[in-house]
DNA sequence: GTTTACGGTTGACATGGATCAAGCGAACGC
DNA sequence: GCGTTCGCTTGATCCATGTCAACCGTAAAC
């Protein structure tokens, strides 16, 4: 009888987590503007949640693409390789954020997704997703936001990589992930990184070395507090001014 | 008698050029895979098309989004500006591409679309395009496929920013510039460049003087013939080949 | 036809970040 | 608790590309 009854609590507790209309991170992700009828549609559709283990690929380049997945919890990367064995982190995804767009272009993953902490991800079918948002305007129009958004962020990025110096590189990256941890409901000021000082190189084109010795640079000059992979921002203008002047 | 004639023959050369439907870059451009009777309810959509004159702006930062672009003929640049006046080329869009997509996310475009030559352009006002694609299956998936084509094509220049040295880049562009001048029909060995080693120099991260080295050495190595924008490929492969080896 | 402006090339030199190398501290496995 | 590993830091040196400058050729302007 108690066997019972917790059984049926886990049933439930499973079907309220699952849901999109119960999930706190709905304002930040797919579900952005829906009404509640509209998001009841959209739980019937993401019906898979999997947890990947930190190290774990969620999706690899050349992989049949069939879904996207939306960031439940935890830290993801994702990296493109060039056949001669280098490779670049493309970019970092918090809580929220979807995976996976790139794959639609050629129904196959041009990107590996590994998870940087134990994560969790709702998996969205495709084709699921499309018929949906053929019959609801919001959702369509906000998937087509949420892809045009990436464009915008990729063209950042490419401004970073083209014009910044590996100081304003790495200022413009801490001042991103602080505004993004911010909208999340965490500290703007203090925070973990969850990845190394090789992956942020990757990222922002900069090899490690490099970037640690940048980080050393900002605590001298009194702008953050670094200790491994523990930030404190504690100029956050000063950060800001580092990036907005040539030299 | 003539004279009306005349006026009718104008009209349906006309209806003719701005449709879809006769337009001989519907394999390139967002037609791709519609039906005829699809085509058609395409055509009602895509009333305007505009001339944009070499040097003109097509759209600046900071305007009002409520279209996406298709090149109809001609050539563009896009670029984005930093506050302190630093600005980079996002990318060089030529017939059968779409311009516009970043403007979807906040309504607004993040970046300018200038003419590199006279151009011709189809306008394609944006929330007409999302209720027909909410009727047309194949429309709706053509079109987020040659959204995240873009994001695909974007992490590809972060790629090249991010690891490779100056003479890759150049080549990685080259060859890129000849693959798209092949699959609209153009020689893939010769061809004019539109852009000046300043705006290659800016889409690529370098500054010209270090792209007209490339060059030159390229043409020492006996890759290519250059002759100010003139450029004939001699040899894809010992391009390829750069750009596939460390060093 | 001459002048002017602009884009391109080339050379000399400077420098930011890469590379190579050593050492250190925290975390993890045994 | 101890050793090993991995990520990080820091120093010394090197090199690819930036910077500065001169000059050239082509094309547009007058």
């Amino acid at each position: 009888m108690a066997q019972t009854m917790q059984l049926n609590q886990d049933i439930t507790l499973s079907a309220i987590k699952t849901a999109c209309s119960n999930c706190n991170l709905r304002e930040l992700c797919l579900p952005l503007g829906l009404s509640l009828q509209e998001l009841e549609r959209l739980d019937d559709l993401i019906s898979t949640r999997r947890r990947i283990k930190r190290g774990e690929h969620l999706y690899r380049a050349g992989q049949q693409f069939d879904a996207i997945y939306a960031i439940r919890s935890g830290f993801f990367k994702t990296d493109v390789l060039l056949e001669d064995g280098r490779d670049q982190v493309t970019g970092f995804q918090m809580a929220g954020e979807l995976l996976g767009l790139d794959g639609i272009s050629t129904e196959h993953h041009t990107c590996n997704a590994i998870a940087l902490e134990d994560s969790e991800i709702c998996s969205i079918p495709f084709s699921r997703l499309e018929s949906l948002s053929r019959e609801i305007h919001t959702l369509q129009h906000h998937f087509h936001k949420v892809m045009s958004r990436e464009i915008v962020r990729d063209h950042g990025v490419m401004m970073l990589l083209g014009t910044m110096r590996a100081e304003e590189r790495l200022a413009a990256f801490l001042l991103n992930l602080s505004q993004r941890f911010t909208a999340r409901g965490f500290s703007h000021a203090e925070f973990y990184l969850r990845m190394t000082r090789e992956e942020i190189g990757s990222y922002l084109g900069l090899k490690l070395e490099t970037v640690s010795r940048a980080f050393s640079k900002f605590q001298e000059e009194g702008y953050i507090a670094v200790q491994q992979k523990h930030i404190r921002i504690l100029d956050v203008n000063g950060l800001k001014a580092l990036m907005n002047h040539r030299n």
